[in-house]
RNA sequence: GUGAGCGUAGCUCAAUCGGUAGAGCACUUGAUUGUGGUUCAAGUGGUUGGGGGUUCAAGUCCCCUCGCUCACCCCA
């Protein structure tokens, strides 16, 4: 039992794990950059007032999920349970609006939510979310999903599917609604009491319900595609067709309910294998009024979130393979002196861009090359007295098992050159910038897959 | 909020009907005075999550509690 554990449902990301979603979000930086995306940081901190009236006092985030309580003035404050609705509000302080439409942005970050943990949930969790404000066009929905998928294709996800639905606009989704509640009206008494209130608060979840004998019930229900508004079936049709020609796969599904009351017309989800029952990765959708009802212009938008927690988690292997960060190089000095001069010629091969650590280690080299080798270097140097009476430092490379003797002068330009090469074959789909310092890779780890 | 399962060494786990806690890996040391990874030998390591109860005797049975996990609900 720990002294001091951490708080349920969070959990710390230590370096081996760190490094692979720092690659994820540096995807995700150049990904959205090359569609015009800016990022956008807001507090994690918002007036509990902006996700009641625009998530909905009706959905579970708002109901029992907000890490919610009083600052020392009184105010009520909730830390963000999702960003949608604070990049809305930012957008409208900013007065972002003026600006030239559409007007582009991307977050990442922590958010909050008080459930029970489970696989693929947390009470802290993390979104890379992007929003894009003021266009109406099928367009933009298209554009926005197949940007998307471009994101996940980077990170070498195969065979995702987008699931597409839409909820309608407001005429479409005040019709269905009522359609709903007159088929249903008779039937109460078959519905599980938790689909009863939905009747009441939010009909339209009802046709994500699990209970096979609901479902059997749907059936013979009002489709929402029959209330479908002219506006928004031509809406839909519009996004069907940019992403068909787009090369976006899609499958229509028409139990997809977002559940959030923002939603309008286009609303969408991918999900993942080898999640468990928390298997969408991703959450997206148009929200043409959420703007407008925060006092905003009446602008449309569309967006999406991506459950940073989920993705990492059904990450291909390939992916999490390229992602190591052992520096290639230890340098390690046999003598007190030589100290000194370890240190020196780290300094030279960082400025080369090479990745280097001293061993400070004052025990014997035994036991500094035990450490060498499992840090994951690919390249020991060793400096003693020999090798300084000869102005050399001895190159031992720990994979092949051999060394030799290197000119003092000519060491930092062989690895230099060693280590560009082994890496090239290994930086394909990986960010820019990148290639300096490239390591070896991780003790017990197969080496080079990335290459060729 | 509801339900189920599980807490034994740093990690993964074992321990028969209740009988005085063990293995693999890891770690330390040595074989090797300036050479890791392989091999061999030796060694360190436990309040069996915590508290209470039953019993001659509890890791094992009972109660309480804390924690973790999975699932429901819902969502990323």
């Amino acid at each position: 039992m720990d002294l001091m554990p951490n708080v349920k449902g969070t959990r710390d990301l230590l370096p081996s794990e760190s490094v692979i979603w720092a690659r994820v979000e540096e995807t995700a930086r150049r990904v959205f950059s090359l569609y015009g995306y800016g990022e956008i940081r807001t507090p994690v901190l918002e007036h509990t007032e902006l996700f009641v009236r625009t998530v909905g006092e009706s959905t579970d985030i708002v109901g029992k999920e907000m890490y919610t309580f009083e600052d020392r003035k009184g105010r009520s404050l909730t830390l963000r349970p999702e960003s949608t609705a604070a990049v809305a509000r930012a957008f409208v302080d900013h007065r972002l609006g003026e600006q030239p439409l559409p007007v582009k942005l991307f977050y990442m970050g922590p958010h909050f939510r008080y459930e029970r943990p489970q696989k693929g949930r947390y009470r802290e969790f993390h979104q890379i979310g992007a929003e894009l404000l003021g266009d109406p066009g099928p367009a933009s929905d298209a554009e926005v999903i197949r940007m998307l998928v471009g994101f996940l294709e980077e990170l070498g996800f195969e065979d995702l599917t987008v699931l597409l639905h839409t909820v309608g606009d407001q005429e479409t989704r005040e019709a269905y609604r009522a359609a709903l509640v007159e088929f249903f009206a008779p039937l109460a008494e078959q519905l599980s009491s938790e689909s009863r209130k939905r009747l009441e608060r939010n009909p339209l979840r009802i046709l994500d319900t699990k209970d096979s004998a609901e479902r059997e019930l749907l059936i013979d229900a009002p489709k929402l595609e029959d209330s479908l508004s002219a506006g928004s079936r031509e809406h839909f049709a519009g996004v069907r067709s940019a992403l068909d020609r787009l090369g976006v796969k899609y499958r229509v599904d028409p139990g997809l309910v977002r559940g959030l009351d923002y939603y309008t017309l286009t609303v969408f989800e991918i999900v993942s294998e080898g999640l468990g029952a928390q298997n969408a990765i991703v959450g997206g959708g148009r929200y043409d009024r959420l703007l407008a009802d925060l006092g905003g212009p009446d602008l449309p938008a569309i967006g999406f979130a991506i459950g940073l927690d989920r993705l990492v988690e059904s990450l291909p292997a390939a992916f999490r393979d390229r992602c190591t960060q052992a520096p290639a190089v230890r340098l390690i000095a046999i003598d007190p002196v030589p100290k000194l001069a370890a240190m020196e010629l780290g300094e030279e091969l960082r400025a080369r861009g090479v990745a280097a650590v001293v061993d400070f280690g004052n025990d014997r080299m035994k036991a500094a090359l035990k450490r060498a080798h499992r840090s994951g270097a690919r390249y020991v140097l060793l400096l003693g007295e020999d090798e300084l009476a000869k102005n050399a430092v001895t190159c031992r490379d720990l994979n092949a098992g051999e060394q030799s003797l290197v000119p003092r002068s000519e060491i930092v330009g062989l690895l230099h050159n060693r280590l560009r090469n082994q890496i090239k074959g290994q930086i394909k789909g990986q960010i820019e910038g990148q290639i300096e310092g490239q390591p070896a890779g991780q003790p017990g780890r197969q080496r080079g897959e990335g290459e060729a």
